[in-house]
RNA sequence: GGACAGGUGGCCGAGUGGUUAAAGGCAGCAGACUGUAAAUCUGCCCGCGCAAGCGUACGCUAGUUCGAAUCUAGCCCUGUCCA
């Protein structure tokens, strides 16, 4: 369909939308009047990953639209463990260190969103405020009549961990509940009408609209987005080194631009309208150059992506980097440096040192297989000495490469 | 509480007394080809050691055995069904 509201025009327009509740009441609200909007994140590690940055792009949208985001940070929940990884039980956090990973986490949204207390600024709020106040029967007393088993059954989340008979322990079973509350309380709260989120969280968000509807008969609406994977299907966001995180601290801006830059070909325009506010016909333009050329459009993806995340100058350093490093086949700033002795050090040390091999069997194999080279030389020979003295290369493979330098 | 099934390397999954550091697949790493892409083909893929080899590893613990992932006992955990 075809949307009055510049907030749902923008949202169709770049791919956010998979699923919506009332397209054609929530079309009319935002057209009409400030939708305030939340989306729930995890306070589990200090930082949020790439697989994350889809929702909070939507709240950047809601709020580029004249709207007001509302950043949840599960602190509540995380108390309790969220279950919902299913294989990994979660470590249970301590306050004080949920605390701090919401603070680290805010310093990316800060990034995102403009914070403040004026109608259109984004507030950041957390679930434990009225969680840890809850009493189990309180809770079942006003919450309970309004959601059935036979209903809660029938929701994917469940039902499908069923037929797989894989386990659903009780508080999973319940995890539903809370974020249902969650939605009324911030419907109460702060007037929010608007829950987004992944669509494995379809299931959650209509709960929240049915009880809010029942208890205060207020009309919610629900937004999910499409479940990201890269072209060849993997999940977002996760590579072999692990999560490609936002925060700085959790992965270099080198690493997290490199990871950009390597989009497989069909994801380009597809990241570039999600993940970057370049407008539309320039995203077209950029995504249609044939062959080799859609590098210059992954350059780009990587520039304005990590402009976003870390700023403009990290940016520019890491895109320089690059620029050096692989053209140039030279040495970029941004690469991991590794001190290098006057009496040099063996390959093997140097591989296993700088972080290209874990251990250093696995650096041999490294070598055996001739991937590891220094100044661009391949080196056969694993008892190969690396003089020392003077700034050298090292590589494995063909993208990862690094200093060593005297010192 | 009872009956049954099961717990193997990052994941899936074979193995049911020795030739098993454990088939196969996925993921990963590297090489070739390329465009720091995809697809394809090839090699590698627990740790230490130049190596012979050693050390760890098949839920946990104790045992049987020259020898156990494989057998026994107890325990823990998961699932299905019954109470």
């Amino acid at each position: 369909m075809t949307y009055t509201s510049s907030l749902l025009r923008l949202l169709d327009e770049r791919g956010y939308i998979h699923q919506l509740t009332d397209p054609a009441g929530l079309d009319q609200l935002a057209a009409t009047q400030i939708v305030p909007g939340y989306i729930g994140f995890d306070a589990t590690a200090p930082s949020l990953h790439v697989g994350s940055l889809v929702q909070i792009m939507m709240l950047r949208r809601l709020q580029q639209t004249g709207h007001k985001p509302i950043v949840v940070m599960g602190g509540g929940t995380t108390k309790i463990g969220d279950p919902s990884g299913k294989d990994e039980s979660r470590k249970m956090l301590t306050p004080e260190g949920i605390a701090a990973n919401i603070a680290s986490i805010h310093t990316i949204f800060e990034r995102f969103l403009s914070f403040g207390d004026g109608p259109t600024d984004a507030i950041m709020v957390d679930n434990d405020e009225w969680l840890s106040q809850l009493g189990y029967i309180d809770l079942l007393r006003t919450v309970g009549p309004h959601f059935t088993i036979n209903r809660m059954l029938t929701f994917d989340s469940v039902k499908l961990r069923l037929e797989r008979e894989q386990p659903l322990s009780f508080i999973e079973f319940n995890y539903m509940i809370l974020q249902a509350y969650d939605f009324r309380e911030l419907a109460l709260r702060h007037g929010c009408r608007l829950q987004m989120g992944g669509s494995d969280q379809w299931g959650n968000i209509v709960n929240g609209i049915e009880l809010t509807r029942r208890m205060e008969g207020r009309e919610m609406f629900g937004l999910t987005t499409p479940l990201l994977t890269t072209a060849d299907g993997a999940k977002m966001g996760k590579t072999a080194a692990g999560a490609v995180w936002l925060n700085d601290e959790a992965l270099p801006a080198y690493d997290f631009w490199q990871y950009w830059r390597n989009a497989d070909d069909r994801d380009v325009g597809r990241f570039l309208r999600l993940f970057t506010d370049l407008p539309l016909d320039e995203i077209a333009r950029l995504e249609a150059l044939p062959g080799s050329e859609i590098n210059a459009a992954k350059v780009v993806l990587a520039n304005e992506v990590t402009k976003l995340c870390r700023g403009a100058e990290a940016a520019a350093a890491a895109e320089a980097t690059a620029a050096a490093t692989f053209a140039g086949g030279g040495l970029g700033q941004d690469l991991p440096v590794l001190d290098l002795p006057a009496e040099g050090l063996t390959i093997v040390d140097a591989l296993v040192g700088i972080g290209f091999a874990a251990s250093r069997g696995e650096a041999k194999r490294l070598i055996a297989g001739g991937g590891a080279k220094v100044d661009g030389e391949a080196v056969a020979d694993e008892a190969f000495h690396i003089a020392g003295g003077a700034e050298r290369r090292i590589s494995s493979g063909k993208k990862k490469h690094g200093i060593l330098r005297p010192n």
